[in-house]
DNA sequence: CTGAATATCTTGATGATCGAGATACTTGAA
DNA sequence: TTCAAGTATCTCGATCATCAAGATATTCAG
């Protein structure tokens, strides 16, 4: 009722995607905060937390999940090898590759960061019964896999004018 | 066990809490394709997005929203102005005062972009049962409101060792 | 061993962001 | 009214993340 969205008669559905939306303006406003006060940027703690999520991985498939250009990926991992939260490791069957190692004591730090957040959300699951918690994963899940194909498909079309 | 999460005996909560968290990775990654596509930064994608939920108000307010400081919102705006999505208005009650008004026909550009995600989801949601939507919505909006007393409880430590 | 391909790093330029001060307006009180 | 304090936005100079393009090092195929 503000102003933009909330039409009257909506169906389901498309107040569970407005809603997602709603959560999705939230969660990177969330995560903009936990990186200005863990002191890093937007970008470096979206960088850690994808080494969390795939282990060690090289410098080139971080360029390509990030979608950051190979020379800021170098200037980021200075960054954070500086800052403890990585290290950098020669892979030794090819040696013009750098494997990016998370370090186990930065993650703790991390971990404590989000501990709110976490404990919240581990609260919240607790009023559920096991099948609606089912639920709720796989749900997640999917919309995960959902972004991700959508972020091929953007990231294939590239330029600004791709529309037509 | 691929060598960060994945322990093998976690309560359904925890295990609901990390996929949430994936799904958080996830946005922020696709928030970032979605304002590249439409060329703009990840910062001005995401004032767009808050200006749409909150409707007009003011550089100060969404100062205080972004966490930007007051001269970075100038900039911003001028952007945005200059790309057409917003536009800035005088308040007559107090003329020191900018109330941004977001511009329609950039809305439409915006959600043209965000279509096939929205589109995905509500695909996703025909899915399931009326109750279960229900469920999902009222999920979303739970964590919504956690996010936002996270942000909030951040924002008020503000340094690092705000713990307490 | 040579040339092409690949992975990372370096460099110079651009632009977003911040902090601090400047400007303009409002409010309350004498 | 007039003044001082408070508030909202803007301006300016400095800093840092980012990009594009080229440099360097290594692998691989022949």
């Amino acid at each position: 009722m503000s102003s933009q969205n909330a039409e009257g008669s909506t169906s389901p559905e498309e107040r569970l995607a407005s809603q997602m939306r709603k959560l999705g303006t939230r969660t990177v406003l969330y995560q903009q905060h936990v990186a200005s006060s863990l002191g890093l940027s937007n970008t470096d703690l979206k960088s850690v937390d994808i080494l969390w999520e795939t282990g060690p991985i090289t410098a080139g498939d971080l360029s390509k999940i990030t979608g950051l250009a190979t020379g800021t990926v170098t200037a980021l991992i200075d960054r954070l090898e500086k800052a403890g939260y990585v290290r950098r490791e020669q892979d030794p069957s090819d040696r013009r590759r750098v494997m990016i190692v998370p370090e186990y004591f930065a993650r703790d730090e991390v971990r404590e960061t989000f501990k709110p957040l976490h404990d919240s959300v581990v609260r919240l699951g607790s009023s559920y019964t096991p099948e609606q918690i089912e639920l709720l994963i796989d749900f997640a899940a999917k919309v995960s896999g959902i972004m991700e194909e959508q972020i091929h498909t953007l990231g294939g079309g590239r330029s600004k004018s791709a529309a037509e």
